[in-house]
DNA sequence: CGGGGTTCCTGGCCGC
DNA sequence: TGCGGCCAGGAACCCC
C-alpha cells in the first residue's frame, strides 16, 4: 500500500543530492589537494568514528560518485563521505567555534580544519583500501553518473526495466542512475511527464525521463545547488535553484506548464508531488491515489 | 537476489 | 503561550 493522502507542508528539509555534492565537490577540491591530515577528531558515533583512520594521510583528488564524495588519500586508501540528509563539509580557519552539531574536524597542514558538520546525523564517514566499497552497498552497487555518455536510452530502459518498482522508487535506489534524490526525482518526473507511481514505461517515456533527469541535474549544478532550508556549499553559500522548482515543494500550487493544481502524496513514505493533467499514471488499477 | 519493512536522528511543526 | 507528540527522509539493515 505505497500511497497514502498527506497534507501540503510548509517547510521542507534540505537534502543534498548530486548538484549540492558537485558544488561542494569543485569549491573543496582545490583547497584540499595535497594537504596533509594532521590531526582528526569525531563523534564517536561509528558512522562517524572512522574520520580519525585518515590521520597522516595526504589528500589527492577529491571525486564524486553519485552522492558521495571520495577524498584519494596517498597511502592507497579513500576518505569517503556522504552527507545524508543535513550534511555540509567545508575548510574553515582553525580554532574553537563552539558548534554541538560538528561530527567531525580534520585539522590540516596549512593550519585549517575540514568540518563535517550533520545536525540529523543520517551522514556516514568511512576510511576504506581504494575502491572497496563494501561497507556502502548502495556505492558499491551504485548506478551510472547520469552524463556518462555510455548511458544511453537503451542503457537506461534496461536498467529500469530490472525491477517491477514505481518508477520513482527505482530512481530513488540509485540503482537506474546514481544522484538523484527527492527533490530532483520529482523534477525530473515531472518534466517528463511521467506519472511517479508507474511501474513499466513505454520506450518514449524512458528516454524523455533520462533527459529529465539529466536536465534538472545539470540545472541544479548551474544554479549551485538548492536550498531550501540550510543547505550551504562548501564555502557557506546557499544555492539558488530553489528559485528554479516547477514541482518539488509546490503542491497545491499551480503546474507552472498546465494551470492544474499540483497534488501531494507518499510514495513509499517519500513526500511525492506531481501534476495529475501532465503526469497521467499510465496503469490506474496499479496504484491507490488519495488526494488531499 | 529482489522486494518490503524498519531504523537511525533531530528540529520544527502541529494540536491541545 | 507552553508543551508534548509526531513526522521527514537516504541508506543501511534485516527478513522472507
Amino acid at each position: 500500500m505505497p500511497w497514502q493522502p498527506r497534507r501540503p507542508r510548509v517547510q521542507a528539509p534540505p537534502v543534498p543530492e548530486l548538484p549540492e555534492v558537485e558544488t561542494i565537490r569543485r569549491q573543496l577540491g582545490p583547497r584540499l589537494a595535497g594537504r596533509r591530515i594532521v590531526g582528526a577528531t569525531a563523534h564517536p558515533s561509528a558512522k562517524f568514528a572512522p574520520a580519525t583512520r585518515a590521520v597522516g594521510a595526504t589528500v589527492g583528488d577529491l571525486r564524486r560518485r553519485g552522492k558521495y564524495l571520495l577524498a584519494d588519500l596517498d597511502d592507497d586508501r579513500e576518505l569517503i563521505v556522504h552527507l545524508g540528509m543535513t550534511g555540509s563539509l567545508r575548510c574553515l580557519p582553525a580554532g574553537p567555534r563552539d558548534d554541538p552539531y560538528e561530527r567531525a574536524v580534520w585539522a590540516l597542514d596549512d593550519g585549517t580544519e575540514l568540518v563535517f558538520r550533520d545536525v540529523r546525523r543520517f551522514g556516514r564517514l568511512a576510511v576504506v583500501s581504494a575502491g572497496d566499497h563494501r561497507e556502502l552497498p548502495t556505492l558499491a552497487s551504485l548506478g551510472p553518473e547520469p552524463f556518462d555518455p555510455a548511458l544511453d536510452d537503451a542503457a537506461f530502459a534496461s536498467a529500469l526495466r530490472a525491477s517491477s518498482r514505481a518508477v520513482k522508487t527505482q530512481l530513488l535506489s540509485q540503482r537506474p542512475v546514481a544522484g538523484v534524490g527527492n527533490i530532483y526525482a520529482d523534477e525530473a518526473l515531472w518534466r517528463a511527464g511521467v506519472h511517479p507511481g508507474d511501474r513499466r514505461l513505454t520506450r518514449p517515456a524512458s528516454a524523455g525521463l533520462l533527459a529529465a533527469v539529466r536536465s534538472v541535474l545539470a540545472a541544479g549544478i548551474e544554479h549551485g545547488g538548492t536550498t531550501l532550508r540550510d543547505y550551504v556549499d562548501a564555502e557557506g553559500r546557499r544555492g539558488t535553484n530553489q528559485l528554479h522548482l516547477d514541482c518539488y515543494g509546490r503542491a497545491g500550487e499551480p503546474c507552472t506548464r498546465c494551470g492544474e493544481r499540483l497534488r501531494s502524496g507518499t510514495l513509499d513514505a517519500r513526500t511525492t508531488t506531481w501534476c495529475p493533467r501532465c503526469q497521467p499514471p499510465r496503469a490506474p488499477r496499479t496504484l491507490r491515489v488519495t488526494i488531499w
